[in-house]
RNA sequence: GCCGGAGUGGCGAAAUUGGUAUACGCACCAGACUCAAAAUCUGGCGAGGUUCACUCCUCAUGUCGGUUCGAGUCCGACCUCCGGCACCA
């Protein structure tokens, strides 16, 4: 130990000591209880930024924790390495993605290890390589198989002067982000994952991890899924050759007599059905279709706000109200989707804002069929007939309420409607309750280069056909031409494409596309548990040891996506025997931004390149040393708050590592020669009984600080033992045995607890305090236990308050 | 608009079940050491008032009200900010 505390020094040797002896390398052939520690994978992007290292440093912190705790802690990484960054740099760059990506990760990787994380390296897997791709083709095989994955039309964002496909971000403003011609939208055949059909079970499942899981992130996915309960009603359409039927759905069946027109999505397929006969408006509804169809190509530029402005047609077809008998007009308007419910309304302007404000608009009637339930009783005394009250609504009545104007359903409660209405249409015939969600079936084609290719093949004679099982990998083709134009480039490697037919043997072509990256990262971190598997994804004993995950964290702004989509891989895994339980992840935590001041104002934003406010995590490291830089950040804030980056924060924590450095300098030798075991209280004095209570007190508190991840307050905690040994009196020269017992039970306190922050300088001060082997070496769990008896207060005081006066205070023995 | 989260010093924040609000750190101020500076160490640091002074008093956790001996914490109403979704029938 020198007597100064140099960062650099001290992290390159115990990093290399750490990766000599695969210090963290873990395997399921072990006594201790497991803990699966896991952060969001990285994409390769070439440079670790400020919250991948707040992500590393609270995964790291819980896992040393865990560690000398004496878990079995599987502490992994990996890279989510497909994907259009790689894309781009062939096609700006000319080279080679595989090549772009592989020396990203070889940087980042050298990154990781200078912030000294503790990863069982040999588990490293890369989303991009094909021993891995090989299961993501596997499973959408496995998937095929099961009726999972379905094939449609559906569209993408199209840039028509360059005949290619953009993403979301590429279209972003309407525009191409090359050449700034309007997006349109084009409908391309594309393969889709069947996650609907597990939306009530990804509903129910909440409850399951609602403990363990942010209620923001529940909300957002109770949200995103969108259930809503209500009736699907069918409306004849009156004089029409083919018996066609309107179905639409309805929360409010209840309000079904107050429909004065029935609305379709000008997407609706009956559309083009109905006017097939002789209907006088066809042409004017045509041309309303079109324009609808152009301005939703367009409407990523709304995409910020604005609602477009409600419009429709007449068709000049009516339909017939099932409950009422009446017939009311059938119209076509943009503000009906098609791809939710059945992409067809009732209209009830009375009772629905949207049906109020476009009945305004083109003067169709307005029939209240709702009544406030005080109001209903007054007017029953007063006025028995209930009159039309449309000219005195100004607005709808959206409430529930007594249920009026509706033949025999008239009197009813709306709760009590709601139940019977549906019933009655299911005894008819013509409807009955539903369930709908807002979760869409998920789209995984995509036509890049850079991702695992569909494992389909088209022959002109047997169809669709899956690649078989054998054949797996379908590899990526070495060579490809990058324009950024045209087609897929997979669809122009002449090798690639063309093949022959599994089935018949004849000439066949291969899906050109690519499966979205949210597939590689469903399922990863089952892959960590046995990542050099060539007979399966992973096996199954050895994933049933380690997962599910005991706790995952990374950002909020994967919040539904990703954790949407591998919660839905796992139920499926499960479908198809791989795993045995239903939620891969008992615990979420999600960690708030780093930001930094935007030069010129006083505004804190997220670093980033575009507004020059990041911060180099190399830079910081190689000015203050990665442990400095870790305590800091864990120190500054909560793990889910906003982390504002400021440097005099870090030049506080290297003061408070120097601080410890030198107390464990000065006392190393003294402490060799204190008594092994305690000794007995009364040959304490007062200052060492005193630093004794701050150290059990500790303890104790930094501890309970870990269980509920807490790292700040831990950190503050260490910092007030850190201040009470500078008052202890005694000095290395003159302390007792009994003082150098005190001494050496707290700066083996602060060391050891110390390390899930600062794991370097901790080996270190570990070692000087005369302890061989390391921290990292597996063992005994190490981690301090605090002596309830010396940890409490001698006196308990209880303040006593009369009428908001302090009046005294109760001094108890606790 | 709907849903969720949060409002505490100059700043980041703490207070686990209602029990001395502002721990810990940053910044700032003063002192010690030094020829000097840096580093380090010591002390101070919510606002207002009071005392020569040790002190003591009043107010303060977004606002207003309630429960309680006692409220940052519990209840009710409101205000502000942040995030998500948004023509979802």
């Amino acid at each position: 130990m020198d007597e100064k505390y140099f960062a650099e020094k001290i992290e390159e040797k115990w990093q290399r000591h750490w990766d000599e002896s695969e210090a963290f390398a873990v395997s399921e052939q072990d006594e201790r209880p497991k803990f699966y520690c896991l952060e969001m994978l990285p994409y390769p992007s070439g440079f670790l930024h400020m919250g991948h290292v707040r992500n590393y440093s609270i995964g790291d912190a819980l896992s040393w924790y865990k560690r000398l705790r004496g878990f079995n802690v599987l502490h992994p990484i990996g890279w989510d390495s497909f994907g259009q960054p790689a894309e781009q740099a062939a096609i700006k760059r000319g080279v080679r993605p595989g090549d772009w990506t592989e020396d990203n990760i070889a940087h980042m990787r050298g990154q990781l290890k200078r912030m000294g994380v503790s990863y069982d390296w040999r588990r490293e897997m890369a989303a991009h390589r094909p021993d891995y791709y090989k299961w993501d083709q596997w499973f959408f095989l496995k998937m095929y198989e099961k009726g999972l994955v379905y094939k449609r039309l559906s569209p993408v964002n199209w840039c028509p002067k360059e005949e290619t496909v953009l993403s979301n971000e590429q279209s972003s403003g309407g525009v191409c982000w090359r050449c700034g011609t309007p997006v349109e939208k084009k409908d391309l055949n594309q393969w889709f994952v069947r996650i609907t059909a597990y939306a009530e079970e990804l509903l129910a499942g909440m409850q399951e991890i609602e403990a363990g899981w942010p209620e923001r992130v529940l909300t957002m996915q109770r949200n995103w899924i969108g259930r809503s309960e209500g009736a699907f009603i069918d409306f004849p359409v009156k004089d029409h050759a083919t018996e066609a039927r309107i179905r639409v759905f309805t929360t409010r069946i209840d309000t079904i007599y107050g429909a004065t027109a029935v609305v379709l999505a000008a997407e609706h397929p009956l559309v083009g059905e109905l006017l097939a006969g002789d209907s006088p408006l066809k042409n004017e509804v045509r041309q309303f279709v079109e324009r609808v169809r152009a301005s939703r190509q367009t409407s990523a530029k709304l995409a910020a706000g604005e609602e477009e402005e409600k419009e429709g047609v007449a068709t000049g077809l009516f339909a017939t109200n099932p409950f009422s008998g009446e017939q009311i007009p059938v119209w076509v308007a943009n503000y009906v989707l098609m791809d939710y419910g059945a992409g067809a309304v009732m209209c009830v302007p009375a009772h629905d804002e949207r049906d109020f404000e476009f009945a305004q608009k083109y003067s169709l009637p307005i029939r209240r069929v709702i009544e406030r339930v005080s109001h209903a009783q007054e007017r029953i005394e007063h006025d028995p007939v209930h009159e039309d009250q449309s000219a005195v609504m100004p607005h709808a009545f959206t409430d529930y309420g007594i249920v009026v104007n509706s033949g025999e359903w008239s009197g009813r409660l709306s709760e009590d409607a709601l139940r019977e209405m549906a019933a009655h249409a299911e005894r008819e015939g013509f409807g009955g309750g539903a369930v709908t969600y807002r979760l869409r079936d998920w789209g995984v084609s995509r036509q890049r280069f850079w991702g695992a290719p569909i494992p389909i093949i088209y022959c002109d004679r047997c169809g669709t056909i899956p690649v078989p099982e054998s054949d797996l990998p379908v590899l990526l083709p070495e060579n490809a031409d990058f324009t950024g134009t045209g087609q897929s480039p997979l669809a122009g490697v002449a090798e690639f494409v063309n093949t022959t037919c599994p089935r018949c043997g004849g000439a066949a072509r291969r899906d050109t596309d690519t499966m979205d990256t949210f597939v590689d990262s469903s399922w990863y971190f089952f892959r960590y548990c046995d990542p050099h598997n060539a007979e399966a994804p992973f096996d199954r004993e050895v994933a049933a040891y380690w997962t599910p995950v005991d706790q995952y964290i990374g950002g909020i702004d994967h919040a539904v996506m990703h954790l949407l989509y591998t919660r839905f891989w796992t139920k499926m895994m499960r479908d198809i025997g791989l795993v045995t339980f239903d939620e891969p992840v008992r615990k979420l935590m999600t960690q708030g931004m780093v930001t930094n001041l935007v030069e010129g104002t006083n505004e804190w934003k997220r670093m980033s390149k575009s507004l020059g406010n990041g911060v180099d995590p190399d830079d910081m490291i190689g000015a203050y040393g990665a442990d400095a830089v870790r305590l800091f950040v864990l120190f500054a804030a909560p793990p889910e708050n906003e982390l504002r980056w400021q440097e005099t924060g870090i030049e506080g924590a290297v003061r408070f590592l120097r601080r410890i450095y030198g107390f464990v300098y000065r006392w190393r030798e003294a402490i060799k020669s204190a008594p092994a075991q305690a000794p007995p209280a009364e040959q304490f004095s007062d200052g060492a009984r005193r630093l004794r209570h701050e150290t059990h007190r500790t303890i104790a508190r930094v501890t309970e600080d870990f269980e509920r991840m807490h790292f700040n307050t831990s950190v503050a905690a260490l910092m007030e033992l850190s201040n009470a040994f500078q008052d202890f009196t005694a000095t290395p020269e003159n302390a007792s045995a009994s003082d150098r017992f005190a001494a050496r039970e707290a700066l083996e306190t602060l060391v050891l607890m110390l390390t899930p922050f600062t794991p370097h300088i901790s080996e270190e001060m570990w070692e000087a305090l005369g302890h061989e082997g390391g921290l990292s070496a597996r063992g005994e769990a190490r981690w301090p236990r605090s002596d309830a008896e010396l940890a409490r207060k001698e006196e308990l005081e209880i303040p006593v308050q009369i009428n908001g006066k302090l009046r005294g205070r109760l001094r108890a023995a606790h």
